[in-house]
DNA sequence: GTCTATATCCCGATAGAC
DNA sequence: GTCTATCGGGATATAGAC
């Protein structure tokens, strides 16, 4: 008996989904790397077999923990958008969810962007992710509708990444720790938005700013 | 006998920085994750205990695969920025060559970002790191004498996230795979901050834009 | 669908000889 | 400084009973 109950009581009923939860769990308290089938099966109480009537194998588990994870981003992050406000507003308001959404929900943040899971093998990762990138679409575009000549995907890419950038550099301990750190670094990507947004115009197809020089 | 001489030649001399090589070559083999201290000694033909000669644990050689990183870094990204140009040119070279050092190192990209070191028991990466945050800083502040509201400290960052995040969006594939991913990740970068700096009056102090009250 | 039991393998770290 | 040997632990995954 290898200590049932231990300090969890056990399931019944849905396994599967209580694995989910668990691997939350411990990628929260242990990070990404260190979490590991066989742990989240003894603090459920069950066989360190028992997974493998559900998931393949490890990153199966993994897999799955990824598509609840941006299922969960797009559900905090779409809802609180300003409504009717301009594309510009909207798009700060955006990277400033971002950016929270990094730190309340640490360990799903970490899942989506440090596991590192073989994309052709879970085809469904992909359609999980697709809602996130169509809303920074469609507000890129609504601002391309204003202004025909911007390159709107490039723009499109370079606000996830200043929110994503301000993210990853919060986790890192750049801003410094607790909430005033958050919301230091929200309010700066946001501000880092608007600064994109006012200096677009090097993102316009046939701009005339000279294409930088390659320091070899 | 652990199979000596298995398929790499052993040293004699200089096992320690021998070990900081291979750590470099399984990291970029098999990730940070995967890494190993008992796989590097065996690439190395030597014992596994031979390592704790050199380093007190694991840890401690990951913390100066992190050194040799930073420096490396700090090596390749700032001999060749363009010398007397404008902060602006300046800023906008080294977002490029962040996110081709990126594509070009990223074993060592991998272990700067993703490792999760204990910084407060490593000092000495902290101290690598910094001469990575002056070359950044100098250049803002090079345009905050020629503009004195701007937030300086505000924009340095949000260069550097500009940077980072497209190195990681670059990594994680959102830019396909092969030399052209990395050239079209680097000039949207540099891009990205040049538009970052023509909006900069969203991070002028006292701006009206943000309701932030101004640290310094 | 879950359990018991087991096979196989790898890891970090230490002790003591040379 | 390196080796041999070993301790103690943990992981993934499978087989077969219920």
């Amino acid at each position: 008996m290898p200590t049932p109950g231990q300090g969890r009581r056990y399931h019944h009923g849905d396994l599967r989904a209580a694995l989910i939860d668990t691997a939350i769990e411990l990628i929260g308290e242990r990070g990404v790397r260190n979490f590991s089938l066989a742990e989240a099966s003894r603090r459920l109480g069950v066989a360190v077999s028992a997974p493998y009537a559900h998931f393949a194998d490890r990153d199966a588990l993994l897999a799955a923990v990824t598509v609840r994870a941006f299922n969960a981003f797009v559900a905090d992050l779409l809802p609180g958008l300003p409504p009717d406000s301009d594309p510009a507003e909207q798009l700060a308001a955006m990277a400033r969810g971002y950016v929270r959404f990094a730190a309340s929900h640490r360990p799903l943040f970490e899942v989506l962007y440090q596991v590192g899971l073989d994309k052709a093998r879970f085809p469904e990762i992909a359609a999980a992710e697709q809602p996130l990138d169509e809303a920074f679409d469609a507000c890129v575009i609504a601002l391309a509708d204003e202004d025909p000549a911007l390159a709107a995907d490039d723009l499109a890419t370079a606000v996830e990444a200043t929110a994503h950038g301000h993210a990853m550099l919060l986790l890192d301990g750049d801003f410094g720790q607790g909430p005033a750190a958050v919301e230091e670094a929200a309010d700066r990507a946001a501000r880092a938005v608007l600064a994109l947004l006012l200096g677009r115009q090097a993102f316009r197809k046939s701009s005339d700013i000279a294409p930088q020089p390659d320091p070899g």
